[in-house]
RNA sequence: CGCGGGGUGGAGCAGUCCGGUAGCUCGUUGGGCUCAUAACCCAAAGGUCGCAGGUUCAAAUCCUGUCCCCGCAACCA
């Protein structure tokens, strides 16, 4: 049965190029998304861009062009490389369109007119350098700035405050009631000893500060700061206060929630807390979960322009010669446990690519095709009498592919992609132990057909069930299984309810993905010989 | 005592909730095969699970203490 599914991501701040980080958690939502459709369910997946900001501001201005410029470029950028990763969302939305203004400014002034939204003088410790109000926690015991060794100005401000603190036990409620409501269970944890000291929180910035946001409504003096103006994307994107359709039918009720934000591990405190609280307040229903992931670590190394290690996709499909990013996206989703870090290193990409994409699973399509081509003339043979024969063996069972399911389903894309890898090992494995080059010499061609479509078969089950992780590299194998028909037009239950059709002439196209060999293992050849 | 994550064979990790022969991938060594992308298959070596104590017939797994690494703490995913 058909399901809407609504599925986010974090929006990106535009102050920076796209990199792995940025990639990471956008691929993870496309391999969901990819999944719930191939499963049968009515997707709708967003993600964007965030645009405001006091940061946009000042990076606008040393370049000389104006934030509107500035944005336009770097979300731009953000949608290339989206594009070459090959994600599937079906709305981009950007802070600073239209429909987006329209309903930050209605749901500022429903926060308002309800009266969780007040005016509040606040006398803060501002950095002149930091360019930012610092909190006891950034000053060393002299009360002074920790990067710049001085004491910040005493500023007063006048700005609007969200009543917070008014929804703490509400969101606390929710959060016992709905065990699933954050995942993985420590950020749950986590996120109930932030309840614990939570107070109201600034949502405006005075226009002397910034300019650059959504105006507060019936106030000329202020700019909206980005809470509400960021995290109400979620419900922009699916037309809040617009097309009541859609929204209800997406975001879901107040019985039936149904959004799922995935998010970084360091904006669990506002999807958590700050964002539920703005839609009790706004009596909007809650999402149904915030999935929490982890970071990807560069050598070890947090990922960070002020370490200068950034790593974007498409200088990683230069360097490695990759036909297409499906090698990136198997790694990331591979590299670690979703919800846990994981580490990248170049090494262990190029270990961890030619390992399973290039020799196992690559390597088993173009042996496979090799043979049908020689024995059968490249058509594939029917199972014939012996259809059983090798059932139990390379054929993944029932249970195993409920398994896969149940791993994507559960975020688990390293146990899913772990599983059906082993689909392919068991399919190389019966090759070897039936010796199917013996079998034609013998000419035993009926228990031939019968092997080589067990591991045709296998292999279209693979291109299924991956398809969601590398979906280029599925397709690809499906072409050349001699399907012209596109593999998104297949659903999850073909792998279980149908065969490949006997008779299809196979279209071998050599491989689908040549074994990378990296600029490193070049040099360390080349140290080999002049030694 | 701010909060949290992690410390398991050479490397990277799973297992820890619900104690009971320590598992996976890569690497190494030996063998096999030749359909295939110097690939694939089989086998072996290699760890007493950070450290100390406790509970138990039995602990990587529970409890206590301790050391080390990392992240978050009003926006670098």
């Amino acid at each position: 049965m058909s399901h809407p599914y609504y599925i986010t991501t974090a929006i990106d701040y535009v102050n920076a190029a796209p990199h792995l980080g940025h990639a990471y958690e956008k691929v993870a939502t496309d391999v969901m998304a990819r999944f719930q459709r191939l499963i049968g369910n009515e997707v709708f997946f967003l993600t964007g861009t965030d645009e405001h900001g006091i940061k946009i501001e000042k990076t606008a201005k040393e370049k000389g062009i104006t934030p509107q410029e500035h944005t336009d470029r770097v979300s731009q950028e953000f949608i290339k490389t989206w594009s070459e990763l090959n994600l599937t969302y079906d709305r981009f939305i950007r802070t600073t369109e239209k429909d987006h203004y329209e309903l930050v400014a209605k749901l500022w002034k429903k926060l308002r007119d309800k009266g969780d939204i007040y005016k509040h003088s606040y006398t803060g410790l501002y950095c002149s350098g930091c360019e930012v109000f610092m909190t006891a926690r950034d000053l060393n015991e002299n009360g002074e700035c920790l990067i710049h060794q001085r004491k910040p100005d005493e500023v007063q401000e006048e700005n609007w405050f969200f009543k917070l603190s008014s929804y703490k036990q509400k969101i606390l409620d929710h959060i016992e009631q709905h065990p699933d409501f954050i995942w993985p269970d420590f950020r749950r944890e986590e996120v109930k000893k932030m309840l614990e000291e939570l107070q109201d929180i600034s949502v405006s910035r005075p226009r002397t500060t910034v300019n650059w946001g959504i105006p507060v409504p019936d106030d000329d003096e202020q700019v909206i700061y980005v809470w509400i103006d960021a995290l109400s994307n979620y419900i922009t994107g699916v037309g809040c206060w617009q097309d009541e359709a859609k929204f209800e039918k997406y975001w879901g009720t107040q019985e039936n929630p149904n959004a799922i934000h995935v998010i970084g591990k360091d904006i669990l405190r506002f999807h958590a807390i700050y964002w539920p609280a703005m839609l009790l307040a706004a009596d909007l229903p809650l999402p149904k979960q915030v999935v929490v992931h982890g970071f990807i670590n560069l050598n070890n190394d947090k990922i960070s322009k002020s370490l200068g290690n950034v790593v974007s996709p498409a200088s990683l499909v230069e360097r490695f010669n990759l036909p297409n990013t499906d090698a990136i996206r198997y790694y990331l989703m591979t590299v670690a446990q979703f919800g846990q870090d994981g580490n990248f290193t170049e090494e262990d990409f190029k270990l961890k690519v030619n390992a399973d994409l290039a020799n196992n699973l690559g390597n088993l399509l173009n042996r496979t095709l090799n043979m049908t081509n020689k024995y059968f003339e490249g058509e594939i043979p029917s199972s014939g009498q012996d259809s059983s024969l090798y059932g139990g063996f390379a054929l993944p069972s029932e249970k195993s592919m409920a398994q896969v399911k149940a791993f994507y389903e559960g975020f688990d894309f390293q146990n899913a992609a772990h599983e059906i890898l082993n689909w392919v090992d068991a399919a190389n494995a019966l090759i070897a132990s039936k010796e199917p080059w013996n079998l034609f010499k013998e000419n035993k061609l009926e228990e031939l057909a019968s092997l080589m479509h067990c591991v045709l078969n296998t292999l279209r089950q693979v291109a299924i069930a991956l398809s969601p992780i590398t979906p280029k590299l599925a397709q690809d194998i499906w072409t050349q299984l001699g399907y012209a028909s596109s593999l998104t037009a297949v659903s999850w239950e073909a792998i279980v309810t149908v065969e490949i059709p006997s008779r299809q002439k196979v279209n071998l196209q050599g491989p689908i993905l040549p074994r990378l060999d990296s600029e490193l293992a070049g040099e360390a050849k080349k140290a080999k010989i002049t030694q």
